[in-house]
DNA sequence: TGGTTATAATAGCCTTGCTTATTATAAGCT
DNA sequence: AGCTTATAATAAGCAAGGCTATTATAACCA
């Protein structure tokens, strides 16, 4: 077993960035009244409205009472509302209102913001090798093992 | 402002990575009781015994309550204990107890099979280039604007 | 010395994750 | 048709982030 480098320990870094990241842009679009994971809500919406909730949690890869509860928040901001299926009533389904348009502007705008400047001084191939490697950290990830998974 | 990619958001994968391998840590540690958020502040302990919470928490890079509610459940557990400061009044000092020694070699032991499985297939370069960029990145973001960063 | 400013810890609130359990409704099988 | 199984949404509980405000104590300065 190699010995903890904790200056390099690629795992907490990445906590690290991901954390900076998240909270960054939070404070940005706090004026909006947004968070980045609800931003992200909207923008899947934004793509294909009308969903079901239980589709959109699966393409956002979060649990069900997770998003149930930033959709609570979302919907009780007049940004989307739900909407029973006539044919299933299990089911809801979630669109969004005419608000959210002019706020994806500024939030599109944020992100863009964000992404540049935490990627400046890196050139091309290392932002793709970048990429290329977290697709492929995440690939292993969810080919673990059963039990360490969730869900089947 | 380039169109964004959906699938290719780095912002995102390297959210997902994140959670992912903060979830599959958890769920491995479980049954010794400890958290990865938890096992990170022990290893720091381990360290350097005594640091003053304040310390503590600037080296882990969270806010001091965020450390204090960690150290609260850690305290609950046996895991550590905080000790007044006789010189300073206002100050507490961390300690840990002797039952985290054993507990520490299992932990290191699922650190380094969860290290060993996310990297698989990624080359001895390819792992230095991940941590050299995100390096990179964490220093842009700790770099950005005063008015985005907490604390000054 | 006495008043102001700075610092340590914590309480309290909000958000977002995961889990597990419950409830309502469909679907599928005999 | 009726029973069982599966699925959608939600409630409830826990952890870990952040932020702000409060309290106690030091430190500083005039």
């Amino acid at each position: 077993m190699e010995p903890e480098n904790l200056d390099r320990n690629f795992g907490f870094i990445l906590n690290d960035v991901s954390r900076l990241m998240r909270t960054t842009f939070d404070r940005r679009a706090k004026s909006i009244g947004l968070t980045r994971s609800q931003w992200w809500v909207l923008v899947h919406l934004y793509r294909r409205d009308g969903l079901v909730q239980a589709e959109l949690a699966e393409i956002l890869e979060i649990e069900r009472p997770t998003l149930g509860r930033l959709l609570d928040r979302l919907e009780n901001k007049g940004w989307l509302r739900r909407q029973a299926d006539p044919k299933d009533r299990r089911v809801k389904r979630v669109y969004l209102t005419d608000e959210v348009k002019p706020a994806m502007k500024s939030l599109r705008r944020i992100a863009a913001d964000l992404r540049q400047q935490v990627l400046a001084g890196l050139n091309k191939d290392e932002r793709e090798q970048l990429v290329d490697t977290l697709i492929h950290m995440k690939t292993n990830l969810l080919n673990l093992p059963v039990d360490d998974k969730r869900k089947s």
